[in-house]
DNA sequence: ACATAAAATGTAAGCGCTTACATTTATAAC
DNA sequence: GTTATAAATGTAAGCGCTTACATTTTATGT
């Protein structure tokens, strides 16, 4: 592989013009920006990455850290990134955090050590306060789907009060009354925060909440399978259920039919976060829209911005979820 | 941030010990090496990646190419890529080709420019002799989910044959006589290959294939909606569709649905791939399972041993196909 | 105690770039 | 034609490591 030196000797200029056109200084006359790059032509020069990196003190990548690289959310949000980052000549170097506190913090380390310029995190079982922490360090990086009222310039999230209430404004318009709730797992503020607009929906149609309706899963489909079996073997009866994600609600949903209810007549059921799948099931999933690839270019453009000082367009912190109608919920329910 | 320099200096040796603790090379004293790590540790040393790649000539960084980081099929693949590489501190760099000529190409020469020490390439839009010539550049790299014979020791695949001979040798078995199905495009070998399994079961049951029964998609959700729809309307009766993968599936799903059918009993679907969510459509997908996820640990593995020299697990080619009994097949059709 | 081999450590060149600073060349003003 | 100024180019010192080779120390055999 041709290196710099090469180029030099054989458009017949220094190493310092060589480096010059590369980086389209403007101090380079016509003639010899046309000398050079022939000569780089030439040799089929492409510049050592590493060698730019090390000389410049900038590694032009940047981590991300995800839970899981599978799984219908973070495809798109990844789409988002990778896409905003290569017209940019930037790199994305991925690692998997598996949602657990070890290997998230595994994973940053790495990323660190791997000389990334920025960091974007989807962590969700790394502390608050470790990440207060580490935003005190060299490495700037933003967070997704995270709110730290400390970090808040760099937190990414959507409105979850405001989707959850869309969730259940939406099922008691069809005219449910008796309505289930199956939520994530209460220490995570998202799911506090669904469930939060739950109840104020509820108020606003000025239905009690009831404690005996609510089951506390976990976000994974087998939680939503038993939280269903379980709401309704214990519970009083409800028309509807209410999922904090897609995934419970599939799991919902797998276990209405193992109770022998059709769907949606004897049960509605309501999703979350429209993973790309939810078209696909049957009855086609009533759901609220997480714009995850939007937040995800965001969170590049964050990077961009803070990092690199380029130019993007306004950044935005907090995205609005929005209700998708299909046909899991019924209207007018006995 | 500190640097070898320092630790030399803190430590009082030189920067050759240094590198050497590093490096596990043996010959160093243990004495020496606990007075390093000691520096090492005060000093909170973290060695650049940078410096050692420029160094060493060896950026312990490979190129993942594949068509899309969101969808069913790709996270279960990188997901095993990443976890291989990451246990061996080898880091992922990720972009994706869109199915496109031009920018599998650009994805390509993008990971080649980042000085990636290997490739795992998911391409299908790049010619075979594009590849061959790559085979004798510098960059050694693996293919996945591609044939090429000149290259076939470095192309890891499913035996897509058998894998169609096992669809339909199923629906068969139920007692389906009138089988349609719908291709992936005929120019790509898997989908060929596909094709050629499923002719080979119908001629062990003696029955002929019909070129009316077949209709070319493109391995996309739409074209097994507008495939199925275009055979029920102008083929001659059948009881069972099989779809060359599971995305047409669906679409033929919708499609039965929209025609008025009821699934299954009017219409068995069989898919292929196994992607995750065809445990949730309704009813669930019968398919054919693809061990991508293992086949992408396998061109980890790969990479690690012809790039790093790794000792590896045996290094497997070629994957065997599964049927996966679901219930979107029904038995004894009228 | 000495010679000899093996182990441990040090020296210094170099990986391929960037960039501050110095120098040369072109342009403008008089 | 000078001189002042700006533009273009060159020089050389790093960036933080690895590693071939040289040197010193330690262990081994007699």
């Amino acid at each position: 592989m041709a290196t710099i030196y090469e180029v030099s000797k054989l458009a017949g200029v220094s190493l310092a013009t060589v480096s010059r056109v590369m980086n389209n200084n403007a101090n380079v006359s016509d003639a010899t920006r046309k000398k050079v790059t022939a000569a780089m032509d030439e040799l089929g020069y492409r510049p050592n990455s590493i060698a730019q990196s090390l000389a410049s003190n900038c590694s032009n990548s940047v981590g991300l850290l995800v839970s899981e690289l599978h799984g219908p959310f973070y495809g798109p949000m990844m789409s988002g990134i990778e896409n905003t980052f290569r017209n940019q000549k930037k790199h994305l170097i991925i690692a998997a955090g598996h949602s657990n506190e070890e290997r998230e913090k595994q994973g940053i380390e790495f990323l660190i050590s791997r000389n990334c310029d920025g960091l974007i995190l989807h962590v969700e079982a790394v502390s608050d306060d470790y990440l207060i922490k580490l935003s005190k360090s060299q490495v700037p990086f933003v967070l997704i789907n995270r709110f730290i009222s400390e970090l808040s310039d760099r937190c990414i999230i959507l409105n979850n009060i405001k989707g959850g209430y869309l969730a259940t404004k939406h099922v008691l318009e069809q005219g449910h009354k008796q309505i289930a709730y199956i939520s994530g797992p209460l220490w995570k503020k998202d799911a506090q925060d669904r469930l939060e607009g739950h109840k104020k929906a509820l108020a606003e149609y000025g239905l009690p909440f009831d404690e005996q309706l609510l089951y506390q899963g976990d976000f994974m489909e087998a939680s939503g399978f038993t939280g269903l079996k379980t709401l309704y073997q214990h519970a009083k009866p409800f028309s509807a259920v209410i999922c904090a994600n897609d995934e419970m609600a599939t799991g919902a949903m797998a276990s209405a039919r193992e109770l022998g209810l059709t769907l949606p007549d004897q049960l509605s059921i309501m999703g979350y976060d429209n993973v790309f799948f939810t078209r696909h099931v049957y009855p086609p999933l009533s759901t609220i829209n997480y714009p995850i690839n939007e937040m995800g270019k965001m969170a590049a453009d964050w990077v961009l911005s803070h990092v690199y000082q380029k130019q993007t367009a306004p950044l935005q912190t907090v995205f609005e979820p929005e209700l998708v109608v299909r046909q899991s919920i019924t209207t007018n329910p006995q």
